[in-house]
RNA sequence: GCCGUUAUAGCUCAGUAGGUAGAGCGUAUCCUUGGUAAGGAUAAGGUCACCGGUUCAAUCCCGGUUAACGGCUCCA
């Protein structure tokens, strides 16, 4: 007999051979019924695997995210052989679980519209009532090229040609439908039940640019059909939390066809922007930054000297000045490092915390751009930290803080990525293995939880970046922190030490918001455009009841400018309700509604966004609860 | 850049099986002086994204361009 260690630890004995699925059912009817896989040892397994020896195992249902995932894997399958049905000839490409869901790359002839998606989606339906099987079958490398290659399905052919000598084969088959996987797979098709294909788009083989482009379906699985429709419901809710809807809607910004990624700033979108940057001065200024402004166009010879030119060409934009050729800046640092040389540095002087808001041009490619979050020019709340080697934790610690603080000012959850060396980088080994180890030590240090973005640094150091979500989950990198022996290289850029000799400074690169408007979209999306006070573009409008009470309004609102709140008063000709509801709509976090009581005794009506009660107060009264509430930057979100 | 979809008033959208368009919201003017989410009337507002083609006639059909949207790639 084997010992089989359950989830809660309690232990049983069993018969060598024993299948989960029997396990299942000899702990009880209805997880047997219910189990689509397990995890043995940890790995996720078949029903149909057979124990051999002592093992801890967890049944895996549909209640769980693991056991999700699995159903998500099977429903692609399920996706892949509806297409086969109505499609023949189609190729396959890979197809698997995702958040959510899952999806399919095909290689077909007909081209996917809409229409066909109802269709697939009734085909996958009729499959999953057949009831098929999942089944497991190994099978050697040799009859797999075979098989694989007999069905010319040669995406299937490439794939196995790449698995390692020593890979198991396997391939699972539901039906007359047989795929090249790994698994593991639900028992049967039946378990694929509440589901909805979701989208076409087309999708790189392999995520090449290189290679085909394929088609891609996406669907949207879950365990059953309220989980999908509860999920369908709050992707509709979440695109009211849009930045590009919300934007339009609050008159912060605006996109037009004559500047595709260029965007227009509103008035109100300017209040945001400008709160955002004087919170940032006040910030850097406390932690021993200095602010400087470079040029935007600079000569081709600079951009050549820093790297841009051999590196960052395709992302560059161009003009001729006198004959001459410049460029349009894509990033900060070359200006920094001019400003660097303009005089001999002590290493006394060291750190020298450079500050930027810098504008930005970039030529992203036109299916990039989206919204403020995807842009061709952008201000980029730059810094450039010049230090000695000794330095550099401390800084990069300092900086990591920095983010921390900001961040959480806002209310945002963030997390951490590691990028190392790409493929297109200058500097030798060496340099990017030091560098990259003081961004993890500093990490580590800090005792962050990280994840390591292989091949994604910038060309010329390795980053740690602090990614943000936006509306539908998608996450944005935001700040970064760049470490670079490469341009101080490059510049020849030095300070005299303690032994009166010159040295090389280490620099860092590092934005905190990232780009402003990148940050004002994930800000918008984040408070559904409800913006705390402090940076709500209108904090108050008053409502006065009828005209006679326009005088008075007029009174509280010249007090309240004195104090610096940005008020307004709605002195038109409306009913109550009627300004009430569109104080509500435009999310202006106070209203004052002034009458004749109000008139009288010196006092306000306050009412707070997504409040229904009032709060008559003295104005005093009021004021210093604005102020109170603009100092702590309070977060109140939407309930 | 690539794949797919879309483009009608400031916004959200109808519409014309080819005969130059309509609603709601918003805007303007007038009436209403109203106490916590929409008072009423009237009016203005569109080369139906742009450029070509087919046709007696194109907003509608066809081709191209541009932009937006969902992805891929790329990235703050």
């Amino acid at each position: 007999m084997i010992k089989v260690t359950l989830k809660d630890g309690s232990v049983r004995e069993a018969a060598p051979g024993t299948t989960i699925s029997e396990l299942a059912a000899s702990i009880s009817q209805g997880l047997a019924r219910a189990a689509i896989a397990a995890k043995v040892n940890g790995k996720v397994k078949d029903l149909s695997y057979s124990l051999t020896e002592d093992a801890s195992v967890e049944i895996l249902t549909l209640d769980n995210e693991e056991g999700l995932e699995v159903m998500r894997h099977s429903a692609s399958h399920l996706l892949a052989q509806a297409v086969k049905n109505l499609f023949p000839g189609t190729i396959l490409g890979i197809g698997p679980a995702i958040a959510n869901g899952f999806y399919y790359d095909f290689d077909s002839g007909h081209t996917f519209i809409p229409e066909d998606l109802e269709k697939i989606e009734s085909e996958m339906k009729r499959l999953s009532k057949q009831e098929y099987p999942f089944q497991y079958q190994e099978i050697s490398r040799k009859d797999a090229l075979a098989y694989f290659q007999n069905k010319q399905e040669k995406y299937k052919v490439e794939l196995i040609n790449d698995l390692p000598e020593d890979a198991r084969i396997s391939m699972y088959t539901q039906g007359d439908f047989t795929d090249l996987c790994a698994g593991p797979h639900v028992p049967s098709t039946k378990f694929i039940k509440a589901f909805k294909l979701q989208s076409i788009a087309g999708a790189y083989w392999r995520g090449s640019e290189k290679n085909k482009m394929l088609q891609r379906i996406y669907g949207l699985a879950f365990a059953k059909s309220s989980d999908l429709e509860d999920y369908i419901f709050k992707l509709e809710e979440a695109k009211r939390r849009d930045h590009r809807k919300l934007g339009l809607d609050l008159d912060l910004f605006s996109l037009h066809d004559e500047g595709p990624g260029f965007p227009f700033f509103h008035p109100k979108g300017m209040v945001l922007r400008n709160t955002l940057e004087d919170f940032w001065r006040k910030e850097h200024q406390k932690r021993g930054y200095v602010e400087i402004k470079t040029p935007i166009i600079l000569n081709q010879g600079l951009w050549e000297q820093s790297g841009h030119w051999d590196h960052y060409k395709e992302n560059m934009y161009f003009t001729v000045i006198d004959d001459q050729r410049y460029c349009v800046k894509p990033m900060n640092c070359p200006g920094g490092m001019i400003m660097y040389r303009t005089k001999l540095r002590s290493y006394r002087d060291l750190p020298i915390r450079c500050g930027e808001l810098g504008l930005v041009h970039r030529h992203e490619l036109s299916g990039a751009l989206h919204g403020l979050l995807r842009v061709r020019n952008f201000t980029q709340d730059d810094a450039h930290i010049f230090m000695l080697p000794s330095q550099i934790k401390e800084e990069i610690i300092g900086v990591i803080n920095l983010v921390d603080y900001f961040y959480h000012v806002f209310g945002f959850e963030y997390h951490v990525e590691l990028s190392t060396r790409p493929e297109k980088s200058m500097g030798s080994d060496a340099d990017w293995e030091m560098a990259t180890n003081a961004l993890k030590e500093a990490l580590d240090a800090k005792g962050m939880d990280y994840k390591i973005n292989s091949g994604d640094g910038a060309f010329y150091g390795p980053k740690i970046d602090f990614h943000l979500k936006d509306c539908l989950g998608r996450t944005w990198q935001c700040g970064t922190i760049q470490l670079d022996f490469q341009m101080p290289e490059k510049f020849d850029l030095t300070y005299v030490g303690e032994d009166g000799e010159k040295h090389r400074p280490v620099m860092i690169h590092r934005v905190v918001y990232g780009s402003i408007e990148r940050f004002i979209a994930l800000l918008t999306e984040h408070y559904a455009g409800a913006f705390p006070l402090w940076l709500a573009p209108v904090q108050v409008r008053i409502l006065p009841i009828s005209d006679r009470h326009n005088a008075y309004a007029g009174k509280v609102q010249t007090l309240l400018k004195e104090q610096d709140i940005r008020i307004e008063t709605d002195d038109r000709r409306e009913k109550i309700n009627y300004k009430i509801r569109e104080v509500q709509t435009e999310k202006i976090p106070f209203a004052l509604v002034v009458g004749d009581k109000e008139a009288e005794e010196g006092t306000v009506a306050v009412r707070r966004y997504g409040q229904q009660n009032t709060n008559t107060l003295k104005l005093q009264d009021f004021i210093d609860l604005m102020q109170e509430e603009i100092k702590s930057k309070k977060v109140i979100f939407e309930g």
